[in-house]
DNA sequence: TAATTGACGGGGATAAATCCCCTTTTTTAA
DNA sequence: TTAAAAAAGGGGATTTATCCCCGTCAATTA
């Protein structure tokens, strides 16, 4: 029998064509083509013919690819997850890992490893690239020395990323411009930061101020 | 006789997919499956089997979608270009459309509009959808009133993207303090701005400095 | 209970950034 | 070729930003 696969992505001409690709293998076949993670629930809700396994991309409107995995891993534990992105931010790749996908691919990976890949998660129950498995490790390292911010510290991050000068700032936090003042040397200090530019950049790298 | 096709796209498993969704299409055949412009040029280079149209996509290393673009508009003008991406940047669909692309397709299109539209660039000579001609339009009325940077400007602005004071960007740029100086002050007069955090935020949003 | 820690705030100094007005030199264009 | 415009540079003043050292108060912990 047929290993039953699910397609979903947002870029519908995309899904048609990776849908086709999986088509191509003599042993599998593909049960659901869907735009987002609520077509795929709809999906699995109204059918018997449930999919083996989701090859999922992660950027989607309506309902993401983390949330969707995080729903299934619990919903439906048996159906494996399978990445497939061209999202490469190594702090996307393990949210979707932790969510519960069994691997992540690039979308720039050659058709044969995405059979490997398909036949490795039925089988062995993961399939981990080099690129992934550097990650995974390197986030076990990082995860002591972890630099955590507080909540009010966000607050001033996110208010620096403004035109306001820090007087301003202090009025709009309810605080002394002193104290204001406090939180940028604390944050200078942890980040190793030499001027509120550097202090804008990393806001924007670490994704606590969206541009 | 078939109508020849090329795809150029650096994730290979979507290249890979796309062009087997063309050969679905009975009246084209795929000549060419490319991960980048200097790819297709060698095979223009090479071959005699030559593309009428290239589906394009933007972003790809090496020599990108752009690039491309303009340098077959120029050495190869038969060569039709189809603008393929997920890419929905107003300035980069420009871009591209100024080097010569005939059309700008997004990738959740539906597999019946890309037949429709890689028909009508070989008969017609260009396929605009609604959000492209909508951009095309805004961008004639914006053309008046658009902001212009000039070169030492925008190097300036790129080293203000840094925790360089502008004493240290003088030296980089080989100029006094009091030129950076005026560099900083006509661009916070025409782009109406309090101070460099503006300055930055700017940048990041129009795509001068990339975080 | 005493010591410690963290959040909040202050004084005062220096460096950097911002602003306004001005001169010289080079480029551009009428 | 000459006037105009743009680019480069300067003087000097004010405001912000940055730095360092200090004190208070409350909560936590040894």
């Amino acid at each position: 029998m047929k290993k039953k696969v699910a397609v979903v992505d947002d870029h519908t001409l995309l899904s048609e064509a990776i849908a086709g690709l999986v088509r191509q293998f003599p042993d599998f076949e593909v049960v659901a083509v869907c735009k987002n993670g609520q077509e795929l629930i709809n999906h699995l809700k109204s059918s018997l013919n449930h999919p083996q396994i989701v090859l999922m991309d992660v950027n989607m409107p309506i309902m993401g690819g983390i949330e969707t995995t995080t729903y299934l891993s619990e919903k439906y534990p048996t159906i494996k997850v399978l990445a497939l992105s061209v999202e490469e931010n190594e702090k996307i790749i393990l949210k979707m890992l932790r969510a519960g996908a069994k691997g992540y691919l690039l979308k720039d990976t050659e058709k044969s490893i995405l059979h490997n890949a398909l036949n490795d998660v039925l089988s062995k129950g993961f399939y981990y690239t080099n690129t992934v498995s550097k990650i995974l490790l390197d986030s076990e390292k990082n995860s002591q020395n972890e630099i955590v911010l507080k909540g009010r510290e966000v607050e001033f991050i996110k208010l620096a990323c403004t035109e306001m000068t820090y007087r301003e700032i202090a009025e709009v936090m309810f605080l002394s411009p002193k104290t204001v003042e406090g939180y940028r040397e604390a944050l200078f200090q942890k980040l190793n930061l030499k001027n509120r530019t550097g202090l804008v950049l990393y806001a924007i790298k670490n994704d606590i101020f969206i541009p």
